[in-house]
DNA sequence: GCTGTTGGAAACCTTCACTTTCTAGCTCAA
DNA sequence: TTGAGCTAGAAAGTGAAGGTTTCCAACAGC
């Protein structure tokens, strides 16, 4: 197919596909001459994981690149997991790197309670570290044991990403889901938690107190809503 | 204190300190003249969580903006939280409206499937209809059962996340805490999930495979005696 | 042959989150 | 009381990111 086609298909503008082609997103296609270039079915598939890294991922351009270029290369599993890992933006200001590595300590604790093992050199230590002494400026600590809760809500959800991976065969489709499983689920057990508190929250209406609603009519910035199916606490676990 | 120790105690440059000012991020100060303006702790604290959100949250200046306005108005917790949620930014492309339509049976059917409760006008819904529309494009079908795990996973954390909220009385408190625990905890949970997810990978080490590394720096930690069992949570499987 | 598409390069555009610059007024130590 | 150094506030500028537009010559396909 030639790159209208591939814009048809993918809903991509032109413009856009060029410059994907332009920064090495996107494998060039087979040119038949001066003007004419064919491209196949992996350029769909390889352009709709570009949209999605980008566009639903939040993934920078230069980040996509970096984690397609490993997704190409037909890695050992876990080797694929660290090169996608690494090439995940950990925003750490490197002015921090004090205060953060103050609270080295207690990633290490945790790592060594639940057994984990991490290469020294993972930058989730870090980020994680980092997370950490944000909250703790914000006086909100985190005590080791809820933090293992966490952990341990992590490793589950881990597992269930494993297992998703474990039966593929082949390497490069392997490749692509394991980038696509870290980095596409991640937005969907995000949502899932959001929908969670919102369940939870009806939940616990007795927590919330008797009182009628204040102010709530102008709901920040966008979208309200007035209460729609607002429940109430009659319900059971 | 005046502008010049706000900076200095939060790290900030005092041109981005009058830019938040500007943007109505931060409440001005109580001003006793044309060039002095007192500010105090609760804009350190506000400064910090702006810094938060923005630098480890990754929420645009104009969706901070919206929280913090929905911070400062002393709502029911149910009210606060759907306030943070409809704040965030919840990337769903207009174009697409009906392809994403197509996936709200899969999200209505897991939500009674869990029993749970969520307004009609969530955003989260369309949400995670387009995540997972995009992950079916790419050929990646999440089952339904499968999906109930995720959910399972993230109601545990959603109820993690109300324990935290529960016990505070103080409305203005409560409504800081909700933000952060609803928006700072997701990257944690998320880096918690990657580290679990490299340990995890260790852990099927047989299913890795027998290669050796490729090109990517040093073997992770192989030697560690940290393991300990003890204390922490005890693994079962 | 005529109309429309393509490849490739370069210039351009928009948004975001700050930074810089400027003016004029004020503070405070010497 | 003087002058070096804040300070407020507005306006303009900056740099990165992620495209988008504009060209043009070379075809493609009817």
């Amino acid at each position: 197919m030639r790159i209208s086609d591939l814009s048809r298909l993918t809903g991509t503008p032109v413009g856009t596909i060029k410059y994907y082609l332009r920064e090495g997103l996107l494998p060039p296609g087979r040119a038949l001459g001066a003007t004419l270039t064919l491209y196949g079915d992996e350029h769909v598939q390889r352009l709709r994981l570009i949209r999605a890294l980008t566009a639903r991922g939040g993934l920078s351009i230069a980040a996509t690149r970096d984690i397609l270029s490993a997704v190409d290369r037909p890695l050992e599993p876990l080797d694929m997991l660290r090169v996608v890992h690494y090439a995940l933006p950990t925003p750490v200001d490197a002015a921090e790197t004090d205060a953060i590595d103050a609270q080295a300590p207690q990633v290490d604790d945790l790592l060594a309670a639940m057994g984990w093992e991490v290469s020294a050199e993972s930058p989730h230590r870090k980020a994680l570290a980092a997370s950490l002494m944000d909250l703790a400026r914000l006086g909100v600590e985190l005590g080791t044991e809820e933090l293992q809760r966490y952990a341990e809500i992590a490793a589950a959800a881990a597992r269930l990403d494993l297992d998703r991976l474990e039966h593929i065969e082949d390497r490069l489709r392997l490749a692509e889901h394991a980038a696509i499983v870290v980095l596409l689920l991640e937005p969907v057990l995000a949502v899932l938690r959001r929908l969670a508190q919102e369940d939870e929250s009806h939940r616990r209406g007795a927590w919330a107190g008797t009182g009628e609603v204040a102010g709530v009519g102008e709901a920040a910035g966008s979208g309200e809503d007035a209460r729609a199916g607002e429940g109430g606490p009659e319900r059971e676990r």
